[in-house]
DNA sequence: CGATCGTCAACGATATATCGTTATCGCTAG
DNA sequence: CTAGCGATAACGATATATCGTTGACGATCG
């Protein structure tokens, strides 16, 4: 097994975003070598269940009123469902496999849906009892992605955007830049850190 | 379907955080309503790729080499095997299913590794010819894992994590803060992004 | 020797499914 | 009316697999 010469160095951008990730704290896990809880080295305020909380839950039924209005429209498999709800949620909402596919199994076994398989996927079409019941309680089920997104402040999606691309021009440094200029990201950083959480250690 | 109160409203961290993962730019995409590129809105250096670049990948074989290392340890299963990798290369690579399935498929074919359903997971095994084939190449094969994380610099390792708290804390200000709290995180994280921007333009 | 080509391994995306944990919420008792 | 309980829906993690794209690299040619 030859040697991995330095061009041939891991992208660490790779590195940085997979740590970010929804594995988050993974790599921070590993790096810190610390047990006693998987957020030993998280933020300083005991954020609640680590860095970024706990997501609040949808209501009951809204992952089942969901897929009705959506196969209303037209088949879907599975996959495609959490893609057109996280869409039209602008990102906020994207229920997890292990809710859309008890439900859809369910809808199926209460005969409102059918699948069909084909093609390595499973095409999942509302039965007339479905339409019916659908087309019957259409204002009840309403648009579940539109109430959470709604409900995401303006202030909130921005943030998301300024972080998105303060990551990407970290990464940037990190790619192109020398030891030197890595340092200086670095300090900007701790920086930075700093300064958000010395706003709400501010009065106002 | 009830309308959603105030107090119900999505956590704006998972909302951060899911367009910041590598579904990267899904949201932020809709929010501009571009279409012309993935990545419309990304930072002004045009990242090839998009905004954390192409990942450099792995040698042909080293993920094969990796399996087979590791088998001979222990059997595993397929997604145990990603998650070790990823534990001993310190969260730098995780090998994707789309290349450790077709390759435990082939190494499966050719007689080095057998598998064994049971209990909702398929357990790999090495076969005496597999055990053969890497005591006889045992030097050869070496730690994958062990060269692409010791190519990573140390300083990569440190931007990530300061990548992971600062975004925590802006998470924090956002869930934590009010109105004008998290407009001032919103100014910050601007001039951050600013900051870093600067570092590369400006001569050494 | 350097450049090009062809092959195929690795990657990211697509796709399905289940399990254990936890939060939601209707029902019931006091 | 309020509090507690039980049932279960939603979540995150685990788990497997395939497809289309792209980069690694050996072979061949000039």
């Amino acid at each position: 097994m030859h040697a991995m010469p330095m061009w041939r160095q891991m992208d660490p951008c790779a590195a940085g975003w997979r740590a970010m990730t929804g594995r988050g704290g993974h790599g921070h896990h590993h790096r810190s070598g610390r047990g006693g809880g998987p957020w030993g080295g998280g933020p300083p305020f005991g954020f609640p269940g680590g860095p970024f909380g706990r997501r609040q839950r949808m209501r009951r039924g809204d992952v089942r009123a969901a897929l009705l209005v959506l196969l209303a429209e037209e088949p879907r498999n599975g996959y495609g469902l959490m893609q057109e709800i996280e869409q039209r949620s602008n990102g906020v909402w994207r229920p997890s496999p292990g809710s859309v596919y008890p439900a859809l199994s369910q809808l199926e076994d209460e005969g409102l849906v059918r699948s069909e398989e084909g093609e390595g996927r499973k095409l999942f079409h509302l039965t007339d009892a479905g339409r019916a019941h659908v087309d019957e309680h259409r204002e009840k089920l309403g648009e579940p992605w539109a109430a959470v997104s709604g409900a995401v402040d303006e202030s909130a999606f921005e943030l998301r955007d300024l972080m998105w691309q303060t990551g990407a021009a970290a990464m940037q440094v990190l790619q192109a830049g020398n030891e030197a200029q890595v340092a200086r990201a670095r300090e900007i950083l701790t920086e930075t850190r700093r300064s958000l959480y010395r706003i709400l250690a501010e009065e106002e």
